[in-house]
Order: structure tokens, then sequence, then C-alpha cells
DNA sequence: CTACTTGCAAAGATTTTGCACCTCA
DNA sequence: TGAGGTGCAAAATCTTTGCAAGTAG
């Protein structure tokens, strides 16, 4: 079934990921790729997220109008605070939140996964409260 | 500041988001305003889904790739879950979740909007466990 | 009357796909 | 080998914008 073959492009991707904290949009990955793999074509970066993401390994964060960006789990579960303002994309630790429960699900509904996504303005962008000009 | 000027194209766009409990996208808003108003373009649907957006009168839903659905925020605060396999999307009583704590954020940020979501397979998609065709 | 809105259509951006060649297992 | 992956580039979507004309207050 889900059997993935190991490729340079994979592999180059995953690193990517996997050193990046920045919680990075596919076009950010192709260019960090390139400067290994020279050769990787976009497409074959968004069909990598795409398997990789199935196989539920990284997560997706998806603004309307802007690049997904995609978000290695590194074992410990997390969740995320997203600035409003500056767009900036911070990791918060999901151990500090209670167990979020199932409950009130629809009927039969299994859950594989829980995207919680704190939207609000970080503090740097709160200290320079200038009305946007 | 943040003037809202009344005219016939938002009051439509509105009504059709209260109206609609479907988690509509932009093609889907524009269509059923034009059953009122016809020459109501989709440009100007977007511009009023962004100006309630703005306003917290009504919430996204991104799905990469996938249009974004809006949600008109009823008084009650929900969450919501939706099908991987399907992609229908349930709504859930914030009501029966405990208080999500802001615990453990990055220093100073104010949190505006709490955007909680479960992905995974509803009950109608597990009967039907037919591998994909 | 005046500033804000709208329609239209074109521009932008992001993501997906078809096809021929290449490669891992 | 042979099933699956890759590159390239074009296509499909979704969303944003500029501009002239319309309209709410």
């Amino acid at each position: 079934m889900a059997m993935v073959r190991q490729t340079r492009q994979r592999a180059a991707v995953i690193e990517v990921l996997q050193a990046s904290r920045e919680h990075p949009d596919a076009s950010a990955i192709h260019a960090a790729v390139r400067e290994r793999l020279p050769s990787v074509s976009l497409g074959t970066v968004y069909r990598t997220l795409d398997a990789l993401v199935r196989d539920g390994v990284v997560v997706t964060l998806e603004r309307a109008g802007q690049a997904t960006r995609y978000d290695w789990r590194e074992g410990t579960a997390h969740h995320h605070a997203v600035c409003r303002t500056c767009g900036q994309i911070f990791d918060v630790d999901a151990a500090a939140l209670p167990g979020v429960p199932s409950a009130n699900l629809p009927g039969g509904f299994r859950v594989t996964d829980i995207h919680l996504e704190f939207m609000g303005v970080c503090g740097d962008c709160q200290a320079s409260t200038n009305q946007t000009p």
C-alpha cells in the first residue's frame, strides 16, 4: 500500500523540513532544496509534501491567499499562534494544554488530528501600535 | 473608523451567510446572492467577506487547493470537525469543550480568536470503508 | 455633493497535472 | 526490469485589483 520509495529529492525535502523551525511554504522549501539539488522542480516538492502530509509526519497551516506552510511534527505535539499583523507563526507546546476532549463530535466521527490555532497579535506588533498607515 | 456603508449587496451576502449552515465558499455565496441580485460580482462578494472577517462576525475555514469556506458566527462559539474523506464540515459546540487556556503562548501574545479543527473521518465515511477505487 | 462601493475583466498567486524520461528496489 | 518518481511547462483554481460609473448618507 502506501509504499514510499526513497529518493534523493525526498530526503532533501525532509531534511529541509526538519532543519527549519520557520514553518516554510512550498516555495521556500523548494529554494532550500535547490541549494543541494539544483534540479529539483517545484512540482516534485508539492508531490512530496503531499505524501508526507498523507503519511501524517507533516502538518499544514493554511491561510487564504497566502501559500500553505508546512510543519514537521517533531515528536512532541504542538499547536500554533498566528500573528494577524506580521504573519509570524509561533509554536505552542501542546503539553501545557489540557487534553482537548473529543466531546460533542458528530456521531461516529473518528479524530485523527487536531489543528489548534490561536489567532491574535504578537507582543512585537502590539508594541508598535501605530495604526496601519 | 471602520465605518461600513450599508448596501444591497452586503445585506444579501449577510443574509446568505446567516441562512446557510453549509459553510459555503465564495463561489457558492456568489451564486446564492445572485438569485436575488443577479448583477452582483464575485469581486464584490470577496470584498464583502473580507470586511466581515475583519469585523470578526465571520470566520474562515481554509484548506489548501480548495476554496476558503465562510462561517457566520451565530452568537455561540463553535469549532469544526472536518472529514478528510468527504470534505464535509460539522459544527462542534464549544460549550462542551473545556476553556482552552492561553497557556504557554509567546510573550505578550494577545489572542483574539481560536481556530480549533478536528481532522478525521466521519461516521458515514467509516461505514463505507471501501478502499478508494 | 463626496467618499465609499460596485462591476468588469484582467492580473496574480498558488497548486495540480500530462507526458516522456529516469531510477530505485 | 518495472512500478513509481521526476522535470518541465502548461492548465486549473482561487483571489486580488484598477478603473470608470453608481450610490448611500
